[in-house]
DNA sequence: GACTAGAATGATAGTGAGAATCATTATCAC
DNA sequence: GTGATAATGATTCTCACTATCATTCTAGTC
């Protein structure tokens, strides 16, 4: 595997190694820019590296959410999704999940005035409750096409 | 207990019956109108009333949810928290998560604007999707006064 | 008020996502 | 190349939550 240079450096700044499995699940993203649970990243990465473990799928998870490549999200149904930090910031997207089927829908539209509005909120709020925010997740529930 | 109307009307109406147990787990959250988990209104149930069981909290916490007495949300720590949907409506707020010490901050400044502007943002969504909303959450993460 | 269908409960076992453990292996500064 | 030590894989463990089922309680009917 290449082990292209943005994930070296970015790994090795912060201190961390690069190794097989850790490309091997970035590479997972790249393939299948979805909202990906951590059962489905360890079948994709096992179909081509069988061994690959699931302890370290859920390891490198959180290390890739913690230094920032990998978005970790939570819709409520119980598993953490995850998805490649890149594409999301690309295609900056907020999600509407379907309160029967599960199934997530990403729209982008209205992103600029929203994260507009957002980035206000965050400053206000910020600075009267000293709370150093760096992150912020809405998400809309309801029923999709499908299951009205 | 005494069972006050407004309850028994809307569990009722919804076709479920008034009983003890449901009434103690409402009482916990009139008593105590913050973040509950599962477990933290199954101890304070257990102290007035001991022969209400756990699984008998997870599903009136379920039931009361749908019938929408209570709200569900997920911060994130890998348990539900619910709040009392009376006190959500009467001060309307969001929330503000530590992603050190995981503690809530609730905030309900700029409430109006952000109400206003969430709900055009879900009529255009609703109807440029065709998803039907019914719930939206929105948190911000970061990390609180005692934590930076 | 007694009777009854069936909803709700409590005790308990089961499930499943994810974390902890630890001996072994791989990375990388030197 | 070598060695310190970070990372891995196999496995076990934890714990929030669900399923099961015999028993109990609610509420409508008489």
């Amino acid at each position: 595997m290449a082990g292209p240079p943005w994930l070296h450096g970015r790994l090795r700044n912060a201190g961390f190694r690069l190794t097989l499995p850790r490309e091997a699940i970035l590479n997972v993203f790249a393939e299948n820019p979805k909202h990906l649970s951590a059962e489905e990243v360890f079948l994709s990465v096992h179909e081509k590296y069988p061994g690959v473990g699931l302890a370290t799928v859920y390891r490198t998870l959180d290390l890739l959410t913690q230094v920032g490549l990998v978005f970790k999200f939570d819709f409520g149904d119980g598993k953490s999704r995850y998805e490649l930090a890149s594409e999301a910031v690309k295609g900056h997207h907020h999600h509407m999940v379907c309160t029967r089927c599960g199934r997530i829908v990403d729209y982008s539209d209205f992103m600029e005035e929203e994260v507009k509005f957002i980035k206000g909120l965050e400053a206000e709020l910020s600075k009267k409750h000293n709370f150093k925010i760096d992150k912020h997740q809405i998400h809309f529930y309801g029923l999709c096409e499908r299951c009205q």
